[in-house]
DNA sequence: ACAGCGCACTTGCATTTTGCAAGCATGACG
DNA sequence: CGTCATGCTTGCAAAATGCAAGTGCGCTGT
């Protein structure tokens, strides 16, 4: 019965985390909590940008601001986004496979 | 050494295969090789992404052309595309999870 | 032969997303 | 009171994306 609509899965996974720079400020979040400007200079991503999209990932469930002091507050993954960990790591995997072997 | 050597990965993957459209496309072809029309009409893509999403990514190496008939060609992913497989299927999973579960 | 059809695209233009640079708000600190 | 670091917002240009219409090309029917 419930026959197989997984095509959207993958769908559904790029709605909500496949706008650019979205990978990449989960993947370096699974280091554990960081603050804003940290994922900047580590990532170099527009600061703009990266406002929205930490704004869209907590939205979608993905991640969650954690106050420190005054001026400070930390970007920490839920447990969705840590459950990205596997798929993350399997498409970095891929993008290292491909590197010119040897270039002779 | 001279550069990060450790580089990312998921930076490179993305570069290759981040567009919009593009993980769709593969994740269909997956099935088998498949015609511009069955492409365009399975994913409902527009015309002209769907063009230059398969020129990309017969460039990034992912898939290639395979002619058939007189104006009839087909897609079909390389090994490297096909590589993609296990990456694409986690990220689709992790899509389907979270529809139906209790807000916390 | 030639009009018409289906297939695989291309082209023109509007809309949306992304990027760069600069500015704003807040609380700590001197 | 002025300055500083941090965490954003705003303005505006460039690029990506999307929609619709058009192009080329071989085949088919008459």
């Amino acid at each position: 019965m419930t026959d197989e609509g997984d095509e959207n899965g993958l769908a559904a996974a790029l709605g909500l985390i496949g706008q650019r720079w979205a990978m990449l400020v989960i993947r370096c979040l699974l280091d554990g909590p960081k603050r804003y400007g940290d994922l900047q200079r580590e990532l170099g991503v527009p600061t703009n940008i990266l406002a929205t999209r930490l704004r869209e990932l907590q939205d979608a469930g993905v991640l969650y601001r954690l106050p420190l002091a005054h001026n400070q507050r930390a970007y920490a993954l839920t447990e969705r986004g840590l459950a990205l960990r596997a798929a993350l790591e399997a498409l970095a995997a891929w993008g290292r496979t491909g590197r010119n072997s040897s270039p002779s």
